[in-house]
DNA sequence: CAGTATCCCCCCTGATACTG
DNA sequence: CAGTATCAGGGGGGATACTG
C-alpha cells in the first residue's frame, strides 16, 4: 500500500502527507465524504471505482486515522464512513485544489460546481497565504528551511 | 497518461485538478521546483525517481502548462524547469498539504522542515477559510452547490 | 550532465462472481 | 446493499544501457 519507498519517514511534511493521501483515489473519496456521501455504494457509484479498490482505500484511510466507520443511521447493519478530525483537516487541501482548478482549468463560460457558505449561499473567499503578523505573502517571499541533520 | 477515464471533463474542479497533478510524482516535482531545484539531475537525485518517469512527468506538466523550460542559466546547452503562473498557483495546495502534514503526521518533538517568510525568517501563518466578507469558516459551514444539468 | 530507449516485472485496476 | 475473493490485463515504474 505504501508506494514510494517509505516516504512516510520523510522529514518533509508535504511528502509525508502525500504518502497518506497522494494516491489515485483517496482525495476523491474524501471529497465525496465532505460532500455528504457516507455509504459504500454511494461513493462507489459516484466515482465509478472498482469495489475492491474502494474497499482497500477505505481500509487504508481508516487505518491511517483519516476516517472511521460508524453504525448506519438508517438502522441497517452496514457502516457509514465519516471523517475524523484529522480527516476534516484535509478540507483546506481540497479547497486549495478546487480553487486552483477553478482558476486555471476551465474555459471562460464553462460551468463548475461551487463551494458556498451554506447559510448565505455565497461563494467562499480565495485562500491566501499570510505572514505570522497578517501580511499577505506570495510564494516568492517564502522559503523552506531545511532541517539540520 | 490520463488515468481515470477522462476525469478532466468533470465539472468538479477538484477532480479536474487531480487529473493534472494527482499522480504519484507531480506534486513532489513541483514542490522541488518551488524549493529551488530547476535541473533535471537535481530533481532526479532528490526524489530518487527513475529518469524515464521524471522525463515523462516533466513533459506532461509542461504540456499542461504547469511548467516550462528555459535555457540553463549556467550557459550549458540544457534547460531548466520553471513554474508558469499556473504552476505557481499550486503553491497553496502544497502549503495546505504541508500544514496538514505538520499538524497530524508528526510525533511531538519530531522535527520537520519549515516554511518561513524569507525576509523575517518567521513561520508563515496557518491557512484559513474565509467567507466572502471575511468571517472565518469551517468545513461544516459550507456546502458544494452542484451544477444544474 | 540530460535525457531517450528498452526491457521486464509487479501491482494496481477493473470485471465478475460470490456471501451475508 | 455492502462488501470479499478471485482472475486477467495493462501500464506504471525501476534498472540499465545508450546518445549528444
Amino acid at each position: 500500500m505504501v508506494k514510494r519507498l517509505s516516504l512516510g519517514e520523510e522529514n518533509c511534511p508535504v511528502a509525508r502527507a502525500l504518502d497518506v493521501i497522494g494516491d489515485w483515489w483517496s482525495l476523491l473519496i474524501i471529497r465525496d465524504i465532505f460532500d455528504g456521501l457516507h455509504r459504500f455504494g454511494e461513493i462507489q457509484e459516484n466515482l465509478g471505482v472498482a469495489k475492491g479498490v474502494l474497499a482497500a482505500r477505505l481500509r487504508n484511510l481508516s487505518e491511517r486515522g483519516v476516517l472511521e466507520t460508524a453504525p448506519a443511521s438508517d438502522g441497517t447493519a452496514y457502516s457509514e464512513y465519516v471523517l475524523t478530525k484529522k480527516g476534516r483537516g484535509l478540507f483546506l487541501v481540497i479547497v486549495a485544489l478546487r480553487q486552483w482548478g477553478e482558476a486555471y482549468l476551465y474555459e471562460r463560460g464553462e460551468k463548475h460546481s461551487l463551494l458556498v457558505e451554506t447559510a448565505t449561499n455565497r461563494k467562499v473567499a480565495a485562500l491566501q497565504l499570510m505572514s505570522s503578523d497578517g501580511r499577505e505573502l506570495t510564494c516568492d517571499k517564502t522559503s523552506v528551511q531545511k532541517l539540520a541533520k
